[in-house]
DNA sequence: AATAGTAATTGAAGATTATTCGAAAAATAT
DNA sequence: ATATTTTTCGAATAATCTTCAATTACTATT
């Protein structure tokens, strides 16, 4: 076994997936060349982003999830954008919003266990331009990616 | 046209995907059995949930998107996860977690604009055992779902 | 309302890919 | 050491995707 897992379930997090035209014909009761030009116009016109997969994240090793609210300084207050595209690099992290309300970015991070994430943290946020950080720790979740767990 | 792009929009947010073993073969530099059977197993053994589309959701007319703190009553405090349980059956919610922290529940939500939004909150959470609710809205979403947008 | 132009649908053919099978190798358990 | 289970992988088969070209449905213009 050459750590196949690990680098499929790696590639599987972004994409490496397609749809399956046939078993969406059988439910529409479409046919599958209709199906298929308007999944490639979905795909040109940039609606669909990506093919990927959802894994049961327990069992994959990333049981720890948590939600991140971050405050930032006032000289990075105005541009939150740019703090928040220098999270894009870890994968880590599954999504990065700009936020409304007392706090101005929300990242939601994905790892092993409490250790890691302390590790991330470190890691990650100890940066110039966060004032303040609060992390919500997921204790169960019941849904993700719009697929129930 | 015959609303095909909706009905592939509601199949592709939960699956009708599936891996594309031959990219990865090539990607890997492994044989395509070899995938196969690693892939079959992930299946199996419940690793893989599914396979899925992302969407740029702002093109699919979904582009406003919020995270809700929800507090609940000393009554249901005592079992989040039943509260929980009841959100699943909602198409507009991608998330559901119980949190640790001054909220018991997190829940992300998808929605056209502001004012579905404000529809969808009236309607599902305006519900005995909720005693406060905050909403964070999203400004900006730079990465959801491991995606880039 | 008629026409021209563009976009969408579809059956059938061909191209590509997934899946199965069986045998061998590797890992694990006894 | 031996037996048992799991994993690898080439080759054959089955299934699926993709393209093509013709038809139909829309849209815009006059």
């Amino acid at each position: 076994m050459r750590d196949i897992k690990e680098r499929l379930i790696t590639l599987f997090k972004k994409g490496y997936c397609t749809p399956q035209i046939a078993r969406l014909a059988k439910e529409l009761k479409e046919p599958s060349a209709t199906l298929h030009y308007n999944i490639k116009k979905l795909e040109r016109d940039g609606e669909i982003k990506a093919y990927k997969a959802v894994f049961d994240y327990r069992k994959i090793g990333e049981g720890f999830c948590s939600y991140i609210l971050i405050n930032l300084s006032p000289d990075e207050y105005g541009n939150p954008e740019r703090v928040g595209k220098e999270f894009l690099k870890y994968d880590e992290i599954e999504s990065i919003d700009i936020i409304t309300g007392d706090w101005e970015l929300l990242l939601k991070v994905r790892a092993k266990d409490q250790d890691a994430y302390y590790e991330f943290v470190k890691r990650v946020l100890s940066r110039r331009g966060i004032t303040k950080i609060k992390t919500l720790t997921s204790l169960r979740q019941l849904k993700t990616e719009f697929v129930l767990l």
